[in-house]
RNA sequence: GCCGGAGUGGCGGAAUUGGUAGACGCGCACGACUCAAAAUCGUGUUCCUUCGGGAGUGGGAGUUCGAUUCUCCCCUCCGGCACCA
């Protein structure tokens, strides 16, 4: 028989299935139970295909294929989320169109696909740039602005000054753009929002309807950010002004001192006339404003200035004729003008932040909740005083008295008593009684979605004369590109530069209307494209109800954890504002979730082109094969850990195809039972594993198999062949390759998996440890069923045990197939 | 600082509800084959050892007949977030 090689088989059956349109989902196939399996789609980069995609594939794929073969229909698509900066970028540099480059890099992802063997549904073109998808992108969004989820406003934008565009918060990193790594700056821009905010609270209550890995609901929960507390009205004294904050601390109300706003709060503008030192705040308000969000943050030192002339009054000192009712008011970029109302009520004695600025500015600080008492707080695990136990005896005994409030710093920070009220029940009725009103608060701002650039979906928007913003209608969907701009970035959105898009407006509108100008931030693209997969060839409907209700949500999605925060749940507001208005019909889109980890380099580096520590699939596979290098990725480790990449390890997955590809020189017609065990043994562990995604442990189970078969003189044919099936969702090309050369019928795709016959992979005798105190002494051979005293016999006969139970057993512990143990 | 996650041989990693720690693979060593090498096959491979054993899953306590697994404290590494009122 000739030599495994992978180069003479792995292209004849990547063609052969082609040929066959093996992988095409029948859509419509009712007789069958769906399963959807999806990638998180690719952007096609121009370096092409790397090994987190590889990863990524193999385990879909493999995924994939199991599923098909146990009778269920599934889709496993794959498309391009092919809008966006990179390409833009390149057509700076090289003034080749971002269409033309695009499509270059589509085509060699697709060929790396199919040359890892990559079983993918690529049927629809579901790609964001063509015209056939992103009129959906734009019909969507027009369904959005006609229900109001979508709102114009002019905000202080995060603006990269190498992109020449707005970045949206999440996309900074450290204050950096998270693809340039350029220093962000604040820049005034009106654009279009949609309100995710509205749904701040499906968002996390939905999160428990979900199967994901516990730490990413985690994150999305406190990305969301959802803090309860009450909004208040501070009076501005001789002013009809009032001042509104959000405090999660209405109960620390009566030690409010003093009150800071944003630098970028109305109010300052609004009590120009009566703000005695006004250039002197406006001064503070250019500076800072002038600061990028990094500078802001890196001054941990507190400044401000505060506004003289003007006084707040505390409602609580008021309403209960309490002295220090007028309190200053400062300015100071701690308080962010984004959140909550972009205005405090400081408490010095109550919160560290508000008790450093109260240093740095000499204000009072009163302590009105006072710590529980010291064995209260001992009981109640986390009611209160932080750090009580490193305090001196004296600072104990006056936090017990209720003298000072004491932290790390001086603050108490967490609940206490109100006079003799749990602070938590005098939220409730502090709030109550200074009029204010008990609510939630979000971290989680609404999206903001307008970029000034030219690779993405056009803003289907057009303004009438008077400057109206109008959806531009379906029946001009697709809302086109333009081909006639040049991309060189002025600061200026470059679809200004288009004639066409003008006359168009002109000529469909009448004349002064004018285009919208900026194309939409990607993650609108990605954030519905899994809808269209199961209808992507209709161009009546984005996806038609039928085939949505038969194939979503999707049961497993597999992609990267640095989406935790934007796309799952950007895609996750879609689908409730998509059911909202009545276009779908479910809450959640993706049923369970799992991430791939990342690949590094052998030092644990992240692999980037940069670093030129990037390995790319194509010359693995043309080294080790397809079968090999989708094995190793799947062998090296569990598909939720981080890979690091070590070459030399591939081998062992190259020999181990090699060795069953000897193995099929020893089939015979008769039976061999030590073998037919083993092989029923390991259908049943391969099935488990990989329904459970389990790949490592699924593959070393099929060493042991072969290792086994190896040793032997024969093996039967039917059992070679379910050796063969089980294998092939992992090593797709040499399976067919055999299964063809001795005579299997068919695709292996198209088989069912094997089933086990139960009873023969239950063993009659197991290897039992034999402990003494718990330390394994002996083994004896026994059956798994054997009772106590059988065991306990077989044990004391082997005559290994005799010098440790000498001195006589006090008891003995049988855990059946398990242990023995002899407690002496 | 806060929130996640993880620490097991030379390396990647196994180990159902607490039940024989180190499966499987890489590497390494020795042997067979060979003039020789590669490849392949076989054997061995946690550490220490006076060859009786002893120690051992980041460190320290605890529960248990028995702990990688459960509880408490601590250390280290990785990822994310960060003046959120």
């Amino acid at each position: 028989m000739e030599e495994y090689s992978h180069k003479k088989i792995e292209q004849k059956w990547q063609e052969r299935w082609r040929e066959a349109d093996l992988f095409k989902t029948d859509k419509k196939d009712e007789s069958k139970e769906k399963f959807y399996i999806l990638d998180m789609f690719t952007y096609p980069s121009g370096s092409g295909l790397h090994m987190g995609h590889t990863e990524q594939g193999a385990a879909t794929d493999t995924l994939y294929r199991f599923h098909r073969m146990n009778g269920k229909n599934v889709l496993h698509p794959q498309g391009f989320d092919s809008f966006g900066l990179p390409a833009e970028n390149y057509a700076i540099k090289t003034g080749i169109h971002p269409k033309e480059s695009t499509n270059i890099a589509i085509e060699t992802f697709r060929g790396q696909m199919n040359i890892l063997g990559l079983a993918y549904d690529f049927t629809g073109d579901v790609t964001t740039s063509k015209p056939s998808y992103y009129k959906w992108t734009q019909w969507i969004f027009g369904k959005f602005f006609e229900n109001g989820l979508v709102y114009k406003k002019v905000s202080k934008v995060n603006w990269c000054s190498s992109c020449n565009t707005v970045i949206a918060n999440e996309q900074v990193v450290n204050g950096a753009c998270d693809r340039c790594d350029t220093e962000i700056e604040q820049k005034e821009v009106p654009g279009f929002f949609f309100k995710i905010t509205d749904f701040a609270d499906d968002l996390i209550t939905d999160l428990d309807k979900v199967d994901w890995p516990e730490h990413t609901i985690k994150n999305q929960r406190n990305w969301i950010g959802k803090s309860e507390g009450a909004y208040i009205d501070f009076k501005i004294k001789n002013t009809d002004s009032k001042l509104k904050v959000f405090t999660t601390r209405p109960d620390t109300i009566f030690g409010a001192t003093y009150m800071v706003l944003a630098p970028e709060h109305p109010l300052v503008k609004e009590l120009k006339e009566k703000i005695e030192n006004y250039d002197e705040v406006s001064a503070y308000v250019n500076s800072s404003q002038k600061k990028t969000e990094l500078e802001r943050m890196e001054g941990k030192e507190k400044t401000g200035v505060e506004l003289k002339g003007i006084k707040a009054i505390n409602p609580a000192r008021e309403k209960s004729q309490m002295d220090n009712t007028l309190i200053p008011v400062f300015i100071s970029d701690y308080v962010l003008a984004g959140y909550g109302t972009g205005a405090i009520m400081a408490v010095p004695a109550h919160d560290e932040r508000d008790w450093d600025f109260a240093d740095e500015f000499k204000l009072q600080k009163v302590c009105v909740i006072k710590p529980y008492s010291f064995e209260e707080s001992k009981s109640g695990s986390q009611r209160n005083l932080i750090d009580f136990d490193k305090a001196s005896v004296e600072q104990q005994q006056e936090i017990l008295d209720g003298k000072i409030c004491h932290n790390r710093k001086g603050v108490l920070m967490g609940s206490g008593q109100f006079n003799e009220m749990d602070s938590e029940k005098a939220k409730k009725a502090i709030s109550k009684f200074v009029g204010g009103k008990i609510s939630s608060n979000y971290r989680l701002r609404d999206w903001s979605i307008s970029r000034q650039r030219y690779w993405g979906c056009p803003i289907p928007i057009v303004y009438s004369p008077e400057g109206e913003a109008k959806f531009v209608g379906e029946e001009n969907l697709p809302w086109l590109l333009p081909d006639d701009v040049d991309f060189i970035p002025t600061g200026e959105a470059p679809l200004t530069k288009s004639k066409e898009l003008k006359e168009r407006v002109e000529k469909l509108f009448g004349k002064g209307w004018t285009p919208e100008f900026d194309t939409m931030d990607t993650f609108v693209d990605s954030s519905w494209y899994f809808l269209r997969y199961p209808d992507s060839e209709n161009d009546k409907d984005f996806s038609s109800a039928e085939m949505l209700k038969k194939w979503m949500p999707v049961d497993l999605y597999i992609g990267g954890a640095e989406h935790t925060y934007m796309h799952l749940l950007y895609a996750r507001f879609f689908v409730k504002a998509m059911k909202k208005m009545g276009l779908l019909d479910f809450d959640e889109p993706f049923k369970k979730l799992r991430h791939q980890g990342m690949v590094n380099d052998q030092t644990g580096k992240k692999m980037s082109k940069s670093k030129g520590n990037v390995v790319a699939p194509d010359d693995m596979v043309e080294r080790f094969g397809a079968d090999s290098t989708r094995m190793y990725m799947l062998f090296a480790s569990p598909l939720e850990d981080d890979i690091l990449w070590n070459e030399t390890n591939i081998v062992g997955l190259y020999r181990f195809l090699e060795k069953v590809w000897k193995q099929s020189e020893k089939i015979t017609n008769t039976e061999n039972p030590e073998a037919k065990k083993i092989i029923h043994k390991t259908i049943k562990k391969v099935g488990s594993d990989t329904e459970n995604l389990c790949f490592n442990t699924a593959i070393s189970e099929m060493m042991k198999c072969v290792n086994f078969i190896s040793k032997q003189e024969t093996v039967n044919k039917e059992d070679f062949l379910s050796f063969l099936e089980i294998l092939s969702p992992y090593a797709p090309h040499v399976s067919e390759e055999l299964y063809e050369k001795i005579g299997g019928k068919g695709f292996l795709v198209e088989q069912k998996w094997p089933e086990y016959d139960a009873a023969l992979t239950v063993d009659d005798l197991v290897t039992l440890g034999v402990q003494v105190n718990g330390k394994k002494r002996c083994e004896i051979d026994i059956s798994p069923d054997a009772s106590q005293e059988e065991a306990e016999q077989v044990a004391k006969k082997d005559g290994c045990l005799d010098k440790w139970i000498a001195g006589g057993i006090k008891k003995v512990v049988y855990v059946p197939g398990r242990i023995l143990n002899f407690v002496v």
